[in-house]
DNA sequence: GTTCTAGAAC
DNA sequence: GTTCTAGAAC
């Protein structure tokens, strides 16, 4: 069997069969409904008649039944019809939307544009046919916007477009303009939310988090882009149209409300975040002292958990400036198995005298791993840190201390003139000597770890106290901080001395102390206590914290216990080979658990600490392709077996089970283990990333593009084939079990749909 | 990732 | 009353 997945290979049947359309108008007198319908009379390819009730007498008016009449000779000569009257409401529109027919497709086009406009235009006309001139007007157009019933999908439609400005009425004209005889346009609502907002909570939902508000209008219009943008138009026309709207109607007028909410939503959202400062610190003795990885991993999991509840509102990091570095790799994974927060700690590929302006990571306090003489020089973080921060930072190590021995730190407060602090928004340095096990440097255990370990931790212990007497001063600057960002947005300049961000005006000041941290000796981390005033300007703003929140969520996700299964199958596979397909040396082949439709397997990558696509990078291009190899090897095996399969091969943006896996899934989504909106998105829009496009992005950017998980996972349920919305799951998988539309042209581009081979002409 | 369930939607 | 979603717990 053939599958019909190209809009050129129609089957017999369907060859040349056009579709007529009934476009019901619906707009108050001076929406422009005659002018929409001459436009597209006048320009389009397909055979239109335009019916008039305020004409179809000879010119004169006449009655509804009169233009039904006109209306069905003409869909029965194939032409498609424009019902160019009122139709205000649901009763007026009835008669008309019954004319439909499986054959026979029934649109609405809504002129929803402001009452003004539509009574200034009345008024001024003196050739239209309608023939409601002068003062009447007003009255009359205003009567009936009182009686105003937006046409919902429910009535009957398969299509309703909604017009709150010229450029709606533009894009809705080029539309229909474009629309071939044999042409198709997608289903669904279009340039606005469902109005009855117990059809498509999804909708609403979705809406709500619409960003900034646009009066852009929508652009979208060719035939092509209709079904990839409407997602745009509805965004750009809930929010853009909202003077019209809320002067048309009540029930518009709510909806502008829940447009706006997002403006609130998102203040709520960067002031919600209740985080204080970030210590960034490199792993300490791991890379030039030649500690032992995995210990020196046990020991920073155990002193990150051991810190944890001391922390307050501040958080920590851990930096290395490599990508697949074994130590955040060990670190991450035992962070996991332990359950600590990733919100409060978390690893981070990056230059750490970089983070903010490369990585967007605003960190007031980093570590260094020093040496005994606090001098600058050396290699690794040492030499970048001195070097980053300027002469400014060993001035500054002088006044604190002369030396360190090894397992303790030092806290520095960075002068402001430091390009750190200006640039990157750090405030102070955290000088730490780790044990060193490497016998060219000075003070060599010897191979002791007993001893090692011991120093190590009092590394640990003496940096995140230094860092805790610094944060707690900042952290009180911030609350005050936080508090205004709150109150009062638009925050006025007149501040008295002991503002945190009147930094540069005091955090010069020095605070005199004792600032050598030891393990045993926690007292000594009270002297920053005088600080208050130092930091700040890094948490000024709400943003900063949506930006690190984001950060926390996409690059520092711990995964849960239930998250690791695929990461055990893939270390060792040998333990799992009942539910393994296929094993190799790099690739594993599993049945996923949970199909969420009739074939869907994972091809797992075993290669360890490449957990998300946020990892990949170009080292991993000839693994991805193996990967895409092994899924097309198993999707043939399938189109084999049957050949009505079609195939898709991607990965999410942000998957929930931890080791790169590849999604083969055949696109009957016909499952019972598909049962909820976030199955669906996730591998119905953009969140599920084509595994072409991931190849071609990692070899031309060296990385791949990751969309947006939360709004693209509550996006409304919308069939993949022919993009109509429906409200719920079940009425979703009613739909799409029958539906056979063929897929959106870009699903056919670039071999990102596997189909069967077509059948060839050859015996 | 799933399961469970309160409560919203119908 | 039943159906369905969404958030918490695991």
């Amino acid at each position: 069997m053939e599958m019909d997945i190209d809009n050129t290979c129609k089957t017999k049947g369907e060859e040349e069969k056009a579709k007529p359309i009934i476009v019901i108008l619906v707009g108050a007198p001076g929406s422009g409904k005659s002018t929409f319908c001459e436009h597209v009379v006048r320009s389009s390819s397909r055979p239109w008649v335009r019916v008039c009730q305020d004409t179809i007498n000879n010119g004169k008016s006449g009655t509804k039944v009169q233009c039904l009449m006109n209306a069905a000779s003409a869909l029965k000569e194939g032409k498609s019809v424009f019902i160019d009257r009122c139709n205000l409401d649901r009763e007026q529109r009835v008669d008309f939307v019954k004319l439909g027919s499986p054959q026979l497709e029934v649109h609405a086009v809504v002129l929803d544009l402001a009452a003004k406009l539509c009574i200034s235009r009345s008024v001024k006309r003196t050739g239209h046919e309608g023939n409601l001139q002068g003062g009447k007007a007003a009255a009359v157009v205003n009567r009936m916007l009182q009686k105003k019933e937006l046409p919902k999908l429910s009535e009957g439609f398969s299509r309703i477009t909604f017009c709150q400005n010229e450029s709606d009425v533009q894009a809705a004209l080029d539309t229909y303009i474009g629309l071939g005889s044999l042409d198709t346009l997608p289903h669904g609502y279009f340039g606005q939310k469902n109005p009855n907002a117990k059809v498509q909570v999804g909708i609403m939902k979705f809406l709500k988090k619409v960003e900034a508000p646009s009066n852009a209008g929508s652009s979208s219009s060719s035939i092509q882009d209709a079904a990839a943008s409407q997602i745009i138009e509805e965004k750009n026309s809930c929010c853009g149209g909202k003077e019209t709207a809320s002067s048309l109607s009540h029930t518009a007028g709510e909806e502008v409300k829940r447009c706006q909410e997002p403006r609130v939503d998102s203040v709520n959202l960067n002031g919600s975040s209740s985080y204080g400062p970030i210590l960034a610190f490199p792993s300490i003795s791991t890379a030039d002292f030649q500690f032992n990885n995995e210990k020196a991993s046990d020991i920073i999991v155990e002193k990150v958990e051991e810190f944890m509840d001391k922390l307050g509102n501040s958080r920590l990091v851990l930096v290395d400036l490599t990508r697949g570095s074994k130590i955040l790799s060990l670190v991450r994974a035992k962070a996991a198995q332990k359950n600590i927060n990733p919100k409060k700690f978390f690893t981070f590929v990056g230059d750490i005298t970089r983070l903010y302006s490369e990585g967007g990571l605003r960190c007031t306090v980093i570590a260094n791993a020093a040496n005994w003489r606090l001098k600058p020089g050396g290699g690794g973080v040492n030499a970048a840190i001195f070097n980053a921060a300027g002469p400014g930072l060993e001035v500054a190590t002088k006044e604190q201390a002369k030396s360190l021995v090894p397992g303790s730190a030092v806290v520095v407060p960075l002068p402001s003139t430091s390009p750190l602090c200006s640039r990157e928004g750090v405030t102070h340095v955290i000088h730490v000597l780790g044990p060193n096990m490497n016998p060219h440097r000075p003070n060599c255990l010897d191979g002791d770890y007993v001893k090692g370990c011991q120093i190590l931790q009092k590394a640990y212990t003496s940096l995140f106290e230094g860092f805790i007497s610094v944060a707690m001063s900042q952290a009180k600057s911030f609350q005050g901080s936080y508090e205004e960002i709150k109150s009062e947005p638009s925050r006025s300049q007149d501040h008295s001395g002991d503002d945190p961000r009147n930094y540069s005006s005091t955090g010069d000041q020095k605070i005199k102390r004792d600032g050598v941290h030891e393990h045993d000796i926690s007292k000594k981390c009270k002297g920053s206590q005088n600080e208050v005033g130092t930091s700040i300007n890094s948490f000024r703003a709400g943003k900063v914290n949506a930006e690190n929140d984001k950060l926390d969520a996409s690059m520092s996700k711990a995964w849960g216990s239930w998250a690791q299964a695929l990461y055990h199958i893939a270390m060792q596979p040998e333990r799992h080979r009942d539910s393994l397909i296929e094993i190799s040396d790099d690739i594993v082949v599993l049945n996923d658990l949970y199909p969420k439709a009739q074939k869907h397997l994972l091809v797992l990558t075993r290669c360890d600490g490449l957990d998300r696509l946020a990892d990949v990078r170009a080292e991993h291009l000839q693994l991805l392709k193996k990967m895409h190899t092994v899924g097309i090897k198993w999707a043939e095996k399938f189109l084999d077996e049957d050949a009505s399969l079609v195939f898709r091969l991607g990965y999410h943006s942000v998957p929930s089970m931890r080791q790169l896996h590849l999604h083969l899934i055949s696109q009957d989504f016909n499952s019972k283990h598909l049962k909820n909106k976030k199955h669906w998105n996730s591998f119905t829009t953009a969140f599920f990333r084509d595994s072409v496009d991931v190849i071609e992005e990692i070899s031309n950017q060296g990385k791949a593009t990751l969309k947006d998980n939360e709004s693209l996972l509550s996006m409304e349920l919308r069939c993949h084939r022919c993009r109509s919305a429906h409200p719920n799951i079940p009425r979703l998988k009613s739909h799409i079990s029958n539906c056979r539309s063929p897929f959106p042209t870009a699903l056919l581009q670039n071999g990102r749909l596997v189909p069967a081979p077509s059948k060839t002409s050859n015996p």
